[in-house]
DNA sequence: GACTCTATCTCGGTA
DNA sequence: TACCGAGGTAGAGTC
């Protein structure tokens, strides 16, 4: 990794326009031949930036930053202040616990937490147009479509109508319900669920987790 | 700012619990207070980030970061390789050109590029789930009612139907129809619009900027 | 390659 | 503050 601090001012061109005028900033090039640049403050997203695989072309004042898809990022150089160059190696990289993924497990194995007398069909139930997150059937054995998000908003409610619709062409199923599960639920997101019928069901992963059969707390 | 790099392991709990075991990364503590941690490769986002505001307890071997919300960021540091800090001064920002509230401000003034005898009713027309891009009459007079992307995918479409249901409660604007207006439609969505009655117009954003009224291309 | 969905999304606007 | 929508979304997974 390169790092260089510098007064710059920088001009991105591609699906965009954007430019920033002369400040002083910090310039990463990483090993893979990304680029960016960033401020002294807001978050970990860089002012500019160019995504690998892209080329670079370095002169004294001026980097020229381009990539396959005719996109271009100009730097240029109007004074540098520090410079930095150390080879990391690659890296182990990250686990995760505690995403989409993990809740619907737990939600397979625990069906009963979202409803009393809902057992499990399949999970990834498989259509046209996208896999559904869960399909049980409820105590009078009608076929229920979940939806399965760490934060229920509006698009999943679509996402949900959109499955429910496609497993009517799709299959012999019956008359099927929807319903939205998620640790919270947005209110714009629950009145219209509602308004399609479909029940909302908010559920809290930790104790969610603690219910849980034991070889699934191991993971 | 300030630039660390050192071989360290990671441990953040907060909405979801993420682990990086000992390797060597860089360290950036912004001025702000927020710290992320980067590999070197994998683009622009880090490995793991704690956003202000947040509060950074130090000790030789690690920092504690927390934040009001009861995020944790646990960074134990097993050796420092590197280290640079500089100050950097408020950062002018950066401006855009060719984000969708351009498109749309380009296209209300030439509603004719998107169809013969088009007039303008007003942009952002209000409703109770959110403002329809624009509201126009066509030639016969009929209301249209428009969704403006930069790409048009299927929420757009999605989005398109509950404001034309929407307007159909709120107002009496007697028939509506729809028009879906990106800079590229993708198939689905095209598709689907269609499906739903939807005219779609693909639009060249360099053209329509090159024959809108000069006080438009001055900002 | 096209399309799908998730994200500790981030970021900006607004009520 | 919470909510909502756009993003140069990025990134992973599937087909």
């Amino acid at each position: 990794m390169r790092l260089v601090i510098a007064r710059c001012t920088v001009q991105y061109v591609g699906r965009l326009e954007a430019t920033l005028p002369e400040a002083t900033r910090l310039i990463m090039v990483k090993n893979d031949g990304c680029v960016a640049i960033h401020a002294d403050g807001g978050a970990y997203k860089p002012l500019n930036w160019m995504n690998a695989p892209n080329t670079i072309k370095e002169s004294a004042t001026e980097w020229i930053v381009t990539n396959p898809k005719g996109e271009t990022l100009t730097i240029t150089l109007h004074e540098v202040l520090s410079e930095l160059n150390e080879e990391f190696g690659v890296d182990p990289g990250l686990t995760k616990d505690g995403v989409e993924a993990h809740l619907q497990e737990l939600l397979a194995a625990s069906p009963e937490t979202m409803e009393e007398g809902l057992r499990l069909v399949r999970r990834e139930y498989p259509t046209a147009i996208g896999p559904v997150d869960l399909v049980c059937r409820d105590r009078d054995d009608q076929v229920v479509a979940i939806e399965v998000k760490r934060r229920g908003e509006i698009d999943g409610v679509e996402q949900l109508t959109r499955y429910i619709e496609r497993l009517h062409l799709d299959s012999s199923l019956g008359a099927i319900r929807g319903m939205f599960v998620a640790q919270i639920i947005k209110p714009q997101a629950r009145v219209l669920a509602e308004s399609r019928g479909f029940r909302c069901v908010e559920i809290d992963y930790d104790s969610l987790r603690g219910m849980a059969p034991d070889e699934l707390r191991l993971f």
